[in-house]
RNA sequence: GGAGGGAUGCCUGAGCGGUUAAAAGGGGCGGACUGUAAAUCCGCUGGCGUAGCCUACGUUGGUUCAAAUCCAACUCUCUCCA
């Protein structure tokens, strides 16, 4: 292995982003002595991001710090097609408008991360609706259909899978790839992309996109992969009771936010740290080395960390004071997760179970039942024994809210106005 | 092109005329223990303002007092032969 040169290949490495690389030499070079332009793709069918796509969103901005160029595609024109891999799900069709309004809300994730602008290193967000809804299906398969090698592309991971088992694998499925490869050349065209950093399961979709620039016009292309991330026991990133962790506070609080990677288990602290946070590599292995409950103190401060890039300085250290006072001091911060209610409709009477649910503490009025039967609800910290009772205003506590808690950890306010 | 399997709840997977909201495991949620961790143990796990009702076993029809279970067609899947 040679020695890296380039800051951004180092950190790439030494954090835990790298998987595989076509020429892991010349890329390195490229990145020493020159400025980089790189792309990562999204798809656009929600209007957030969750964590499972911090990684590469941390990984553009690690490029833009090391004075590169970040360019975020969305995939706006692929997103119409629908994405085939997911088997018998009937694909929602999605209207512009909707894709659009996806964008916009992704976009104000990604600007908490990067910067955007004119500006050399400014990173940059492209649509590839823009170039593959006006393409010529004739002129296309002239130019660009002649150098894909379907024997190349049955040699694939992908494919191959799917041929073996006798898995119908559709032409339209077969055309994302070329689909994908073609946006890596155009993004060359366009901007001067030379680098397309994707996970682990794009490496074939990558490998043709730098081939089809070599033979369409010699461009000198690499492709980059980062690794699947699983927690050590195993689960997909990102998936709690509640829902996806995403990254914007109108569909996930701070508080949440902060939360969840509060929660890490223990063996994930020091990988979360390497990725998720700019910490000093110093800092991380002391962390991580740190044994018993002295984790926690980790722990908290990856939820820092982590909460402070997407949400602020002040929203990550409202999120840490708010967690200090309810789990350590056991009192009831003002700052937890509120929801409004008319007082009118509390003096009216509102059955706990349905308050539950409509908080968010359930995903529905059945569940809360069962959460109150099973003892572990809880209003104002008392565990509620009746599953029928009916909260008023009376249980309005001290500091004016109702506080209702799902098990020990899961807490909500309720401020009648 | 031919033959034979299969499609069940979030996932895997039993059931093969009524006693089935559907075994078991996983996951998830709650409880105990702890360090807001892991492991372990216990409970819950379709919906509904819940002694009742409604919706569910690929789709559509049919047989029957009664169907996830039987029949027909369709769709999708898998295995084997060519």
């Amino acid at each position: 292995m040679t020695e890296l040169r380039s800051d951004f290949m180092k950190t790439f490495v030494e954090r835990g982003y790298m998987h595989q690389c076509t020429h892991l030499d010349e890329l390195d070079t490229a990145f020493a002595e020159k400025q980089v332009t790189a792309y990562i793709g999204f798809d656009c069918t929600a209007r957030s991001l969750h964590v499972g796509s911090l990684m590469q969103i941390m990984i553009l901005r690690r490029m833009q710090q090391a004075g590169h160029k970040p360019i975020v595609l969305m995939g706006g024109g692929t997103t119409k097609v629908g994405d085939p891999s997911g088997k018998d799900a009937s694909r929602p069709v999605i209207t512009d408008e909707i894709i659009q309004n996806n964008m916009d809300g992704i976009k104000s994730v990604f600007e908490k991360f990067i910067k955007f602008g004119d500006g050399p290193t400014d990173a940059i967000m492209v649509n590839n609706d823009d170039w593959l809804s006006g393409l010529g299906y004739i002129q296309f398969l002239r130019e660009y259909g002649r150098h894909f090698s379907i024997n190349r592309m049955l040699t694939f991971e992908s494919v191959k899978i799917r041929l073996e088992r006798e898995h119908s694998l559709s032409f339209l499925e077969f055309n994302y790839m070329i689909l994908q490869a073609y946006d890596f050349v155009e993004l060359m065209k366009r901007h001067g992309c030379t680098l397309q950093i994707g996970g682990s399961d794009q490496w074939g979709n990558i490998v043709n996109g730098t081939e089809l620039g070599r033979r369409t016009n010699g461009f000198d292309l690499f492709g980059l992969t980062t690794p699947l991330l699983t927690t050590a026991s195993g689960a997909k990133m990102g998936k709690t009771a509640a829902g996806a962790i995403w990254l914007n506070d109108d569909m996930l609080s701070a508080y949440d936010y902060w939360q969840f990677w509060r929660n890490t288990e223990d063996a994930d602290v020091g990988k979360f740290l390497r990725l998720f946070t700019e910490l000093p590599m110093s800092e991380v292995t002391r962390l991580e080395n740190l044994e018993g409950a002295a984790l926690n103190q980790a722990k908290k401060i990856l939820a820092n960390e982590c909460t402070r890039l997407a949400h602020g300085d002040a929203a990550a250290t409202e999120a840490a004071e708010t967690a200090r006072r309810t789990f350590e001091m056991g009192e009831t911060a003002e700052t937890l997760p509120t929801t409004e209610i008319p007082k009118t409709e509390l003096d009216e009477g509102i059955p706990a179970f349905a308050l539950f649910n409509r908080v968010g503490l359930s995903q529905s009025n059945s569940e809360a039942r069962k959460l109150i039967k099973g003892g572990g609800a809880r209003l104002n910290d008392e565990k509620i024994t009746d599953e029928k009772l009916v909260l008023t205003s009376n249980d309005v506590n001290e500091t004016g809210r109702i506080k209702l808690s799902s098990g020990k950890k899961r807490h909500h306010l309720i401020l009648p106005n």
